[in-house]
DNA sequence: TTGAAAGCGGTACCAC
DNA sequence: GTGGTACCGCTTTCAA
C-alpha cells in the first residue's frame, strides 16, 4: 500500500523515543491509569516532539467504539438544517466527538440508505434532522434499522418531526407562536391576519396554532379567512400580501410564519403604498440573523427558533444517557421596529 | 467496555455462516481477487442474512487509509459554506467516501486547530472552504500542518480564497461579473451603477472588476462614484438604494454583487416610488434558488455561482490525482424579469 | 507502576 | 482458489 498514513508517528514511536513500553505511553496519553511522573513527562515530551496524535480509527477498533456522531440532514443548504447542523458540530467538537455528515438530498426515502452508509463507521450516536416525519412506507425499514442500532448500544435522537417512540427534540413552534401573540397583544394590537406555508410542514401549523392560542388568551379570535397561505419564501409573502389586499379586510398586524415570507409581505404592502409600520405592523418567525442595520421599518419583529441549541441538545442527549424523551427548548420573541407599541 | 459494537456481525461471523475462511469472505466482499462462484454466493448470502457491513475503522487500520474527506467550513449556516458543503457531501457519497465535518466558527484563527482535530481520523483528503484567505499570522502554522499532511500522502484542496501554493478552486466571480455585463449590454443597457460589499471579501471585488471589464468591452465605463458600498445583506441593499437616490444620478441598471443586497436595492427603490423594472433595472449575483413564483418584478436577474459544483470538484480533485492546480468553473447568467430588454 | 502479550475487526501475503 | 498467519495501530488485561 502506498499512502498508509506514511510518516505519521505511531504510539510505538513515541514509546521508543521516551524509552518506555507502548502500554505505558498509552496510559500516559489517555490519562487513565497511574504512571510514574518521570515517565509521564518523558512520554508527553516525546509525543510533543514527534507531533503525535492517536489514530482514531485504530483507537476505535481497539476500544470497540468510535467517538463519532452521525448526522443526517435533508439539505444542508437549507437554513433549518444548516443551523441545527451548526449546533451539532459545535457541541460535538466540545465533547471531543467527530461528526460524520450525510445528506438525503431532500429525498426522505433515502434516509435508510444514508443511515446504513453512516453505520459503517460505527458512530456512537445518530442525529436525524428532519422537517417532516418520514412517510409510513419509508418508516418500516427505518425503524428496524434504528432499533437495531440502539440495541447495539447506539443512541438516536431526532431533531424536528418524529412520531416514532424515539428521543426527539421538537422545535418550540407552538410556544413561539403563543408567546409572540402574547407580546403583541400586550403592545396593544387587537386585530390580526396570519400567513402560513402552503406546504404541509408541521412547524407552520404549530406556529399558527400557538399564535391563535395566544390570541385567545387575550380574548381575540383569529378567523380562518384571515389566514392566508402561500409558498414559504419572499415571493410567497408578496403573494400573500396581495391576497390580503384583495380581501378588502384590514387588520393591525400580519404575522407570517417565516421571516422571508414576512419580508415578502412587507414588500408587497409597501409597494402597494401601505407603509409598515405606520399603516400596519408585520411580524415574522425564524430569527435568522437579520442584521439590525438601522433601517426604518426593516427591523422585523420575529421569534428566534433555537435551532443551534436544538442541535447541541441532541448531541448532549446522546452522550448523557438520559431516558429517551421528547424535549423542547425556549423560543425567544424579539420585538423590533416593525411592531411598535400601539 | 459496554457498547462495543455489541451484536454487530463481524467478518468472521459471515465466514463461519458461509463455511469459509475469513480470508475468502474478505475477498468476496471486497471483490478484488478471484473466488469460486459457489463460495462467492454463499458468502454473499451469509452477509445479507446477517446484515453484515464492514467496520470502516477496522478496515482503515488494516488498509492504512481511511476513505474519508475532512471538510473544514467557516460557518455552515452561511449559504456560501452550506452550498459548497452540499457539493462536497454529494460527491463524496458518490465516491464512497465519508465526510467528517468541522467548523472554525467563523474564526479563521481556529483553522489550524480544527484541522488537527480532523487529522486524528487520518482522512485521505482535506477540503478547506473559505471566504477569504487566512491571515499571514495564522498561515504560518497552517502551511506547515498542511504540507506535512500532503507529505503523508493526503491531498488538500482549498475552495475559495487561497494565496498558498496549493490546489484551489476559485469561484468564477470575475467571469461572472463580466458575462453579466456582456449580457446586459446586449440587452441594450448603457448606463450602470453597482453596489458592492463594504466588507473586504475578494469575491465582491472580483465581481465588480469583472462587471467593469465586461462593460469596457462594450465601450462603457463604470465610474467610481457609481459604485456604492454597504453591508452585504438586504438592509444593506436598501441603504445602497438610499445612497443612490441621494446622489441624484440616474442610471438604467443597478448591479448588486449579492442577491440579498439586490433585493434590498429593489425594495429601497420601490418604496421610494421608483418601479422596477419599469423605471430602472436591477441585477444580483449568487443565484440561490429564488423560487420563480410569477411575481411582477421580483424575478431577479442574477448570476449563478457554481458553489455546489465547486465542492464536488474539490472532492474529485482529491481523488483523481491530478497535478495541484487552480481551477475555475463556469458561472451562469440568468436573465429574468428584473432586466427586460431595452 | 510497568511491560508482555492477547486482542479489536479487518486485510493481504504466503504457501499449499 | 483457498486458508493460515502476520500485521495494521492502539488498548487492556495479566503477571511480575
Amino acid at each position: 500500500m502506498q499512502s498508509d498514513f506514511a510518516g505519521l508517528p505511531r504510539l510505538e514511536d513515541v514509546a521508543r523515543e521516551a524509552g518506555v513500553s507502548a502500554s505505558t505511553a498509552s496510559r500516559v496519553l489517555n490519562g487513565n491509569r497511574p504512571v510514574a511522573d518521570g515517565y509521564r513527562q518523558r512520554v508527553l515530551a516525546a509525543a510533543r516532539l514527534l507531533g503525535y496524535t492517536a489514530n482514531l480509527a485504530a483507537q476505535a477498533t481497539a476500544r470497540g467504539r468510535y467517538p463519532a456522531v452521525g448526522l443526517v440532514v435533508g439539505d444542508i443548504s437549507d437554513q433549518f438544517f444548516a443551523r441545527v447542523a451548526s449546533g451539532v458540530i459545535h457541541e460535538s467538537s466540545k465533547r471531543g466527538l467527530v461528526v460524520n455528515i450525510v445528506s438525503t438530498d431532500g429525498d426522505a426515502g433515502r434516509e435508510l440508505e444514508v443511515i446504513r452508509e453512516l453505520r459503517r463507521q460505527r458512530p456512537q450516536s445518530l442525529v436525524l434532522v428532519r422537517k417532516r416525519d418520514s412517510t409510513p412506507a419509508a418508516n418500516a425499514g427505518l425503524v428496524v434499522e434504528l432499533q437495531s442500532f440502539e440495541r447495539e448500544g447506539g443512541r438516536v435522537v431526532v431533531v424536528g418531526e418524529s412520531s416514532r417512540p424515539m428521543s426527539a427534540i421538537r422545535p418550540p413552534d407552538f410556544d413561539g407562536g403563543k408567546e409572540l401573540a402574547r407580546a403583541l397583544t400586550k403592545l396593544g394590537y387587537r386585530s390580526f391576519a396570519a400567513v402560513t406555508s402552503a406546504d404541509p410542514v408541521r412547524s407552520s401549523d404549530d406556529r399558527i396554532d400557538g399564535f391563535r392560542a395566544g390570541l385567545s388568551a387575550a380574548g381575540i379570535a383569529l378567523a380562518d379567512r384571515d389566514v392566508y397561505s402561500a409558498h414559504s419564501s419572499l415571493p410567497g409573502g408578496m403573494q400573500a400580501a396581495a391576497q390580503y389586499l384583495a380581501s378588502g379586510r384590514t387588520v393591525e398586524l400580519i404575522f407570517a410564519i417565516e421571516d422571508m415570507m414576512a419580508l415578502g409581505v412587507l414588500y408587497g404592502l409597501e409597494r402597494a403604498g401601505i407603509s409598515v409600520p405606520k399603516d400596519i405592523a408585520v411580524a415574522g418567525y425564524g430569527g435568522r440573523r437579520m442584521e439590525t442595520v438601522d433601517l426604518h421599518g426593516l427591523d422585523l419583529t420575529t421569534v428566534r427558533a433555537p435551532l443551534e441549541e436544538m442541535g447541541a441538545a441532541a448531541v448532549s442527549m446522546t452522550v448523557e444517557n438520559d431516558e429517551p424523551a421528547v424535549i423542547g427548548l425556549q423560543p425567544e420573541v424579539i420585538l423590533r421596529a416593525s411592531t411598535p407599541p400601539r
